[in-house]
RNA sequence: GCGGGUGUAGCUCAGGGGUUAGAGCGCCUCACUGUGGCUGAGGAGGCCGUGGGUUCGAUUCCCAUCAUCCGCCCCA
């Protein structure tokens, strides 16, 4: 019986660690510059968690969570998304007594119970970013900004933000009777099931792709025809400074998200790059959702960046720097060498550059190959004659160009050159 | 959850109802004599995804299943 990873999942290999580790550590240094500490939750929670914030009939919480009973009876949940469980924490552990607003990111897998497809995933990752304890516009387009620098960072360019409203409870109940409305001799038509969901959320119709849908939404007004004062204030003011900040964006009334805890502010980036599945981020505004789950009224806004879809566009773009060659291999030419390359490796590493050997003490030819095999810069070679002289041979593998230097300045010589 | 494509060597893929299933790359050995790459000569490695069916005979045809890819839905 052979085994392979579950569906939808996947290995990191060695060959792909060094993309991970930029894309991670180029984020989590973005998000220290802006002031943000990480956070790290259970990969599990309490089920209830997800149903409360992201609601029942989401898709994510009726149809994708990887849920479980353990041996307790607890009923629990994989998470399938970052920003509740950090809440969860931040209620739990009082992480805004000391007052002033928190920021917070988080580097995490998620797990969601869909079909897989490019770019979509049963277990993927997201780099996250929250920042709790403000109504500010100013904070809204902090997240935004960020979102927006850390692409950059990485190359990505041609960025577009695509932001919306979809305004408080009273303007989402206004609208829903305006697409309801509108939309009444075309859901006549329509499944119960397609019906059913019209009525829960209407604002699902929104982002459709199905043409007699799009069709039938011609002209309807968009939500921020709908939106109280405030929300129109709180939109026009993140314009202001996305515009400040010089990031372009454009208003999408299609954007609305999936999950029910978003107030007002939403917002994504898409790739054309990425084919079905095109969203790079996904965020907004949840001024509810710490009330929701008996924190105190906190408004908040948050955003997750997919570390799978960015790693697709970016090597899509042939923008994944390769990883940095080791510096040297050690190779004895004589079995009697093994101890001097042993020592000689040590000193090596000791300026903390990488050293490797071959400890199986083969013929010269084979730990030549292995040298060129692990793509290390350059070879040091103890033969006999380096061995009664207390030399080394140092071989640049890059051009064969070979010097001889004292087996005391080796390391000296290395550190000289990277 | 729904529709379609694909599963043959480590990788990318060809093939085809009938004795030992192929290529390129990779890997191993040897030659080029303290030293990799280049070249030449050898070699290892496949229950043709899994289970059933049709057949004298299946890796090839049919069904199922699993996985994967592309759409739908949804999203990261």
């Amino acid at each position: 019986m052979r085994f392979q990873t579950p569906r939808g999942t996947h290995d990191m290999l060695p060959s792909q660690a060094h993309a991970w580790h930029w894309v991670e550590s180029s984020f989590s240094k973005l998000a220290r510059t802006y002031g943000y500490s990480e956070i790290r939750t259970p990969m599990f929670e309490d089920i209830e968690l997800f149903i409360r914030t992201s609601g029942e009939t989401s898709d994510v919480v009726s149809k994708e969570m990887y849920e479980f009973v353990d041996r307790g009876g607890r009923r629990l949940s994989l998470k399938p998304e970052g920003t509740a469980p950090a809440m969860r924490s931040y209620v739990e552990h009082s992480l805004g007594a000391a007052g002033g607003v928190t920021r917070l990111y988080y580097v995490t897998p998620v797990f969601r119970y869909n079909r897989p497809a490019k770019g979509r995933y049963r277990q993927h990752h997201q780099t996250g970013l929250e920042l709790i304890g403000s109504p500010a516009p100013e904070a809204d387009a902090e997240i935004i900004e960020m979102t927006v620098r850390h692409f950059q960072a990485l190359g990505l360019r041609d960025l577009e933000v695509q932001l919306n409203s979809i305004g408080r409870e009273a303007c989402r109940l206004a609208y829903r009777e305006a697409v309801l409305n509108h939309m009444a001799s075309y859901l006549a038509d329509q499944s119960e099931e397609f019906q059913a969901t019209a009525q829960k959320n209407p604002l699902r119709l929104l982002d459709t792709k199905d043409p007699e849908t799009r069709a039938a939404l011609e002209g309807l007004p968009p939500i921020t025809d709908y939106l109280e004062p405030e929300s129109k204030a709180r939109l026009e003011a993140i314009e202001r400074l996305l515009a400040e900040a010089g990031i372009p964006y454009r208003i999408s009334p299609d954007v609305v998200r999936g999950l029910d805890y978003y107030t007002e502010t939403v917002f994504e980036i898409t790739s054309g790059d990425l084919g079905a599945q095109n969203s790079l981020c996904g965020g907004g505004r949840y001024d509810n959702l710490i009330k929701d789950i008996g924190g105190p009224p906190t408004p908040s806004v948050g955003v997750g960046m997919g570390i799978e879809r960015a790693l697709l566009v970016l090597t899509e773009l042939g923008l994944v720097p390769s990883a940095e060659p080791p510096m040297a291999f050690a190779v004895s030419g004589v079995p009697e060498a093994s101890a001097s390359v042993r020592s000689l490796a040590r000193e090596v590493r000791a300026k903390g550059m990488a050293c490797l050997w071959d400890v199986e003490g083969k013929a010269i030819k084979a730990q030549m190959k292995q040298v060129d095999r692990s793509k290390v810069r350059f070879a040091l070679i103890v033969g006999s004659d380096e061995l009664a002289a207390g030399t080394v041979s140092i071989r640049e593998m890059a051009t064969g160009e070979q010097v001889v230097v004292p087996a005391s300045e080796v390391a000296a010589w290395l550190d000289a050159r990277r």
